[in-house]
DNA sequence: CTACTTTACGGTATGCGTAAGCATT
DNA sequence: AATGCTTACGCATACCGTAAAGTAG
């Protein structure tokens, strides 16, 4: 069998047309590469070179050969590439969140069931999260409908209701509910990863000045020392979570007010089994 | 980079199941497996093995490493075969006959005009030749028909007649001309490579018994002390080659005149123009 | 007791780098 | 002179086989 290491050394002088300069590619020595084109010779029992005193080519057979090692060299790549990969899928947990806080409540949760695993999540807009649990990208998902399709197994598992705090100053909120149309225009404070309810934001209040904060300390900050209105939702006020000095006055659009379902392959139903069995109908709320 | 020598090593333990056995069929000892499996986990930096103190078995990642190995390896044996094939290809001229003589006339001329190549000569009927030719199987053939796709490039290069040789007592051996049908159900001595002709004969004279020689000095033999009706044709009454006490009758079917055609892929058709050039109207006769 | 893996040890062959030689531009 | 391939030589090490120890069935 012809080793991988010889492959390379050929690869490498194919590309860069000289021994000599291959071999300060590949932190080896010319002589080295000599022996080398010699031996693979040998043992394909075929030329691959047309020796000139001075000079080496690759004959028509060495350019082909060269392609050809190319093509084992990158399923040798592969080889490692993808046993390294299979090996993290099986200690990692891959997971989609739609929006932050199912991700808050959930993390924890995963944490417990399993233990030692790693977990890695995502957010963003959870439009493209069932294709990346059929491709096996995601295990699992928090998505913000509910799936059709029989190949997923899901469980709703609570419901979020946007509100928009304001300033006790603000004329705003005198009001009891508002709509998202009232708010377009103003300049608010947002934090950057909030998955689906960018879209939200983005469609219905396409004109508002929207000033997002990547770190979330500092997103704290600015809220308690200014005036600009912010989201927060029925999770944040009934865990105590508001502002003196604000009033949260709920937004009546119904885009802001969505259930949550925790989604998973039907076909990997019983590995999740006990994940499923601990969240409820109102692990969110 | 992985070395062949360890996913070799790898693939013969998943095969075998001990990396005793392993070691017996690799022709090594055991100890060196021992040290392979674990150079490979380590410089993948993934545990492939369930260690036991007395038992070795891969691990779920081992599997998958163990099926991912063998692509590589079949990668690297399909690079030797290529390239081995390739250079082969490039000292050789396989050619498809489609009836022994014009391979006769042919290869010496062949052999003179591509000195040093090695001519791999195939003989059978020619409904194949054409798709063997595409396919780069056969860079030359002898067809008996005017190949129509533009694809090739063909050269008319002469014509056969075909005779029966008949014993001088033989009946039919008074007519001036017979046809196929008159020898249907005859006992015939014949060879047996004998390209198209074949088929010529199995359809027109399906009763007959033949009596198939592959040895051609056989042949002869049994032909000059048998009565056995024999075929011959133009080109060996033309080179005198007749037999005493034997009167060669022409078969008036169409079917048994016929006439060669050199054919090449027109994308081919300067490497084989001194061949063509030399070749004429009349080459066979 | 047998079968298997692992560790330890010592030898060898394989591959490497340096140096020198040689040819070509 | 500079560049590039090859050969020669000595060395390091990587790999291998034997031997021995340990463990499970």
């Amino acid at each position: 069998m012809i080793e991988i290491r010889l492959l390379e050394q050929l690869a490498a002088f194919a590309e860069y047309g000289t021994l000599s300069e291959a071999a300060e590619k590949l932190h080896t020595s010319q002589p080295t590469l000599t022996r080398s084109m010699k031996q693979l010779e040998d043992e394909l029992g075929v030329p691959l070179f047309i020796r000139r005193k001075n000079h080496l080519t690759l004959s028509e057979t060495g350019i082909r050969a060269a392609e050809y090692a190319k093509h084992v060299l990158v399923a040798d790549r592969d080889f490692e590439a993808k046993v390294r990969a299979y090996d993290r899928s099986l200690h990692t947990i891959s997971i989609g969140f739609c929006a932050p806080v199912p991700q808050t409540i959930l993390t924890p949760m995963i944490n417990n069931v399993f233990d030692g695993m790693t977990i890695s999540a995502d957010m963003s807009d959870d439009s493209l999260f069932e294709d990346k649990l059929r491709q096996g990208i995601y295990q699992l998902a928090v998505l913000h409908y509910k799936p059709e399709s029989p190949e997923f197994f899901c469980k709703k598992i609570g419901n979020e209701q946007l509100y928009i705090s304001l300033p006790s100053g603000n004329p705003l909120a005198f009001y009891p509910e508002v709509h998202l149309c009232d708010l377009n225009g103003l300049s608010i404070l947002l934090l950057s990863r909030i998955g689906f309810w960018s879209n939200v934001h983005r469609e219905k209040t396409p004109d508002s000045k929207y000033l997002l904060q990547v770190d979330e300390s500092a997103f704290v900050e600015l809220a308690e020392n200014s005036e600009y209105p912010i989201f927060t939702s029925s999770y944040f006020i009934r865990a105590g979570q508001t502002m003196t000095g604000r009033i949260d006055v709920r937004i009546a659009d119904p885009e802001c007010s969505t259930d949550y379902y925790l989604v998973c392959l039907s076909s990997e139903q019983k590995k999740y089994k006990h994940l499923f069995e601990l969240v409820h109908e109102n692990t969110i709320s």
